[in-house]
DNA sequence: CGATACCAAGCAAGCGCTTGGTTTGTAAAT
DNA sequence: ATTTACAAACCAAGCGCTTGCTTGGTATCG
């Protein structure tokens, strides 16, 4: 399965919008703006603009700010869980498993969906306590995967730490790529992937 | 030396605030509220208010809101540096070494600095241009003493990824677990600093 | 013809920061 | 020992602006 395919599934399925719809590119904007600004400093004039509509318009496609800033966490979940649930899938053996899970999430991190997934790091705060829940729910089927892989490395002395600590170490590691790896830059995204899988001590 | 030695010295030499004076306390609670709510949704008012003064009265110490936020990272940074500085010098060894920088970065993180550290991490973007470079400039030195450690490791076949990779995989690592390790719990900070050796291929 | 998508205008609240004046601490002058 | 001088620390009030959001009305389109 390709990213364009599971993605066209998720529209289906109404989970994620379309990218050429009026929701899907404010979206799209909404998470460059988040990203580039942060959501506090972002204005729904700023929002509005983006999209060349009037700030009042905005509120016929949601009912408040902090809407938005849910919306594009909540699709973006989904979107990462489908692409790491497919590249478990594809690959053969834990150690190719746990490989592509690291090289699923920095081309999430660094690719497409890379303004989205900067946003579910650094503006999670800005999320009220109840949404907050809601999107930490869609969270756990997509840690399971990976702690499935780890588990089964650790007991097969590949993998040394505790499994849910090298999870969280690696979500950190991961997340971070985006604060300073350039994608089209000297190391390809695949390098990366191999650096860090070096880093775990493990070769390919 | 120990923290609180390396600490007054640097408040004698006025690069950091000492923690009972006005302007010390201060910048402790900012830390604590930019942490908790964020730079943006934290008030003047609730800066004033947390201090026990008029909000006015804050320009008294300050020129404007950043300027106590730039505050509250350069004198964490400075401090951070002279605290890495001792962990290298005091450990024997290379893997000593960076053992006692993860040690000593996870105790920042984690420990008396934990909320100004965190507020380092996750408000970066709402320091100016300006602002960001200057403090930027504080960190190379702190940055090289762990690329120095790194880089003789990686010659000496015992860390297979590229120091530089490996301090920015590690920068993101040890900061993200801000948002998930309880200091106090049944992991001691020691213990974690282990996990994290591990992690890396390295035992003790 | 009704729903959907939008505009133009603006409201109430909250924001960072300023202003003019008062209290407090300190130290020299009487 | 008391007075004088003065700066640092603070208060009370509020200004000017921006914010998220509302309202009432108008196109657009199946």
């Amino acid at each position: 399965m390709n990213q364009d395919t599971i993605l066209q599934a998720l529209i289906a399925d109404n989970l994620v919008s379309a990218p050429d719809s009026a929701r899907g590119r404010l979206l799209k904007e909404a998470a460059r703006l988040f990203r580039d600004k942060g959501y506090e400093r972002t204005t729904v004039r700023d929002l509005a603009a983006a999209v060349g509509i009037q700030s009042g318009s905005l509120f016929h496609h949601f009912r408040t700010k902090e809407a938005i800033l849910k919306a594009v966490m909540v699709e973006t979940i989904r979107l990462n869980t489908a692409l790491m649930q497919a590249a478990v899938d594809d690959a053969d053996g834990d150690r190719a498993k746990l490989r592509a899970l690291v090289h699923a999430e920095l081309e999430s991190i660094n690719g497409q969906t890379s303004e989205a997934m900067s946003v579910l790091v650094f503006e999670w705060r800005s999320l009220s306590t109840e949404a907050q829940e809601e999107v930490l729910a869609l969270r756990d089927i997509y840690e399971q995967l990976w702690l499935d892989v780890l588990s089964r490395l650790n007991k097969a002395g590949e993998v040394a730490a505790e499994p849910f600590v090298v999870r969280r170490l690696l979500t950190g590691a991961l997340s971070w790529t985006v604060t300073w790896y350039r994608p089209g830059g000297e190391m390809g995204l695949s390098e990366l992937t191999d650096q860090v899988m070096l880093s775990l001590g493990l070769s390919n």
